[in-house]
DNA sequence: CGTTTCTTTGAGCCGTTTCAATAATTGTGG
DNA sequence: CCACAATTATTGAAACGGCTCAAAGAAACG
């Protein structure tokens, strides 16, 4: 929204409805009509996609400033995931049809949406490599480098939400993530609850 | 470009060049400064990335009409990934700068480019659902099922590349394959070179 | 027809999942 | 503020799935 000018920002917001979830809310399901598309406010919304065991596989896991359902603007009537609430949520969302519209008329939202999408699959597309590539205590160091100050040799920081969480993101068990942090001990890395102390950064760069 | 109207058709033409590779050359490596985004017109194009150890792997195969590095149409001067031909290959490739400047005068154009960012992102999305979700023998059903004439109950199919390139575009190594392709025997796929028999689709959306 | 490249098969290994039990955290009502 | 309940996280053991390496077999190419 920050690139939008002032008149299309103005009919972006004429569009939005904030919405309020309560944890484990499901905002949509896979398969289901699609209606709108979302912009998360506050809290974390989790992404996923069941096999026919019913066994449940995190596709995102989305944060403050982040859109989903996006992809379905250019064309899909139906959801492509189920969409649930990690914990307390607030969320705007947009009708598709009147984006869709919107997007014809003003050229800032056709840009931002360009840019959103971008960003989105360029994510999507380093989790392919990511999950190809790292085995697990190479996806946590990653992520923890991705979260962390840049600058300093040491560096703090606290999750932004559960554990089970963090590991649905990077494709692992939460009994995966507990022994990867467990096997960064080595390099440096003390967990205590949502807090994550690195002593040497760069150490960790070489994982 | 089937949706593009004739000046933008025209000055999308204006642009683009023509080029051929052969087996085995790259496009571009990953960190190079990014110049252009590209659309297979014949032939097969692999995108991949590296891990330290110097190992590959795939992130997506393009084939006719599919186009790449699009994400660096709204930002990011580096090509994020390593571009190599598969086999003989022709390819249109645009420069960036000037499809930015287009898709900025032409709705066509930013809806163009929206259309191949939304359907590229849903593909990514599904991967990552596969790779999370699925079994070898069940990645492979869902290809052949993909690639499938509906109709019928039982179908034959003309791989239309090699079967280490499809192994890596499916997440897996080429034993895997291979050794997917025989578990699936006793659902009734039948394996000669290229040519796959299917005696029993719907025994196979059972897998 | 021979050479090269690609594919299949076997054996062993590694990393991750699953299941089960214990420990730690978080939230809640007294 | 504390104690209890519920949830979440850790740990161990076993099993599974896929990878690697090596060798044999099949296709493709000239």
């Amino acid at each position: 929204m920050a690139s939008l000018g002032a008149t299309a920002l103005s009919r972006m917001l004429e569009i939005a409805t904030v919405m309020n979830y309560e944890a484990r809310d499901l905002l949509f399901r896979e398969g289901e009509g699609a209606e709108y598309f979302y912009c998360v406010l506050s809290g974390y919304v989790r992404l996923f996609r069941l096999n026919k065991d019913g066994r449940e596989a995190d596709i995102r896991i989305c944060g403050p400033g982040d859109t989903f359902a996006e992809c379905l603007l250019s064309m899909g009537d139906h959801y492509l995931y189920n969409s649930q609430a990690a914990e307390n949520v607030t969320v705007a969302r947009f009708e598709l049809a009147k984006v869709r519209a919107l997007a014809e008329q003003e050229k800032d939202v056709a840009k931002a949406v360009i840019q959103c999408l971008s960003s989105h699959l360029r994510n999507t597309m380093d989790c392919i490599a990511n999950d190809r590539l790292q085995t697990a205590p190479q996806r946590v160091a990653h992520y923890l480098l991705d979260n962390c100050p840049q600058d300093g040799s040491s560096a703090s920081i606290r999750l932004p939400f559960q554990k089970s969480l963090l590991a649905g993101k990077l494709g692992l068990a939460p009994e995966a993530l507990s022994r990867a942090f467990s096997s960064l001990r080595r390099a440096g890395v003390t967990v205590r609850g949502r807090i994550i102390q690195i002593a040497d950064i760069s150490a960790l760069k070489q994982i």
